[in-house]
DNA sequence: GATAAACCTTACTGTTGCAGTAAGGTCAAG
DNA sequence: CTTGACCTTACTGCAACAGTAAGGTTTATC
């Protein structure tokens, strides 16, 4: 199949799927006699794979690692483990840096109730 | 003072003070004989507003509009406070997706118990 | 007076994961 | 025969800096 039909079926924009060849995500395709890249069923498995990891927010660097993982059988599952369990810390870590921030916010966002610039409580705050 | 001096009052690397002066951020210092940049307190004010934005995670080009926002005396405090409600906002929709990505990645954390990647039911979910 | 260190300067590249745009070749339908 | 939908490569832009190169200045030390 070409790229277009490609990327409907895993809904990732020719564009991207380009780039991920580019960056070694994805195997070199063969090409017709025109030019065009020729895909097969395994482009969509392996594309859907990827797909699902960015939707965790998985970097493509640590997707190639389990994509490598995958293909050599002598490496261990804990690899994997490992992998998601970071991915999982680095959310957290995130969620609760947002809700320090989220508070701040919230209070600073309350704290004016004035209409000109000059006594504005938020700007005051914000000069600590 | 110099770049550096004003780079420890405010905790803000000379790097990044040049950077936001090259990005009008930061208004053009004045020069001294050799060429050095030569900074006043209102500097070590202005930088320490930006970094305080900086620390909300409010954009480069909002912490602009924040700053002539103040010089400006006929804009209202109801800019400032649309501004914040929007970071505000954009803090919390960040937290919301962020937990659904959480709870994903940890169900998928809990489902492997197995120990060769032949069997790991981390990567058969994640090939949906 | 030489030299080393700690500073200052500009300018260019790299980061992440693409999106946008230019400039062109190919192919099927009307 | 032309129009439109597809394909190609290659280059630039984004956000907010960090890293590096290559050099000038100042201050302290030997």
């Amino acid at each position: 199949m070409k790229i277009n039909q490609l990327s409907k079926l895993t809904n990732v924009l020719s564009k991207t799927i380009r780039y991920y060849e580019d960056v070694g995500l994805l195997p070199v395709p063969a090409r017709n006699s025109n030019g065009y890249r020729e895909y097969s069923s395994s482009d969509v498995d392996n594309l859907i794979f990827i797909r699902r990891c960015r939707e965790l927010q998985i970097p493509l660097e640590k997707i190639k690692l389990l994509i490598k993982v995958q293909t050599d059988t002598t490496s261990s599952c804990s690899e994997v483990d490992l992998l998601i369990e970071q991915q999982l810390e680095n959310v957290r870590k995130t969620i609760s840096e947002l809700s320090l921030l989220e508070k701040t916010l919230h209070t600073l966002a309350k704290s004016c109730s004035n209409d000109n610039v000059g006594d504005c409580a938020i700007l005051k705050n914000l000069k600590q």
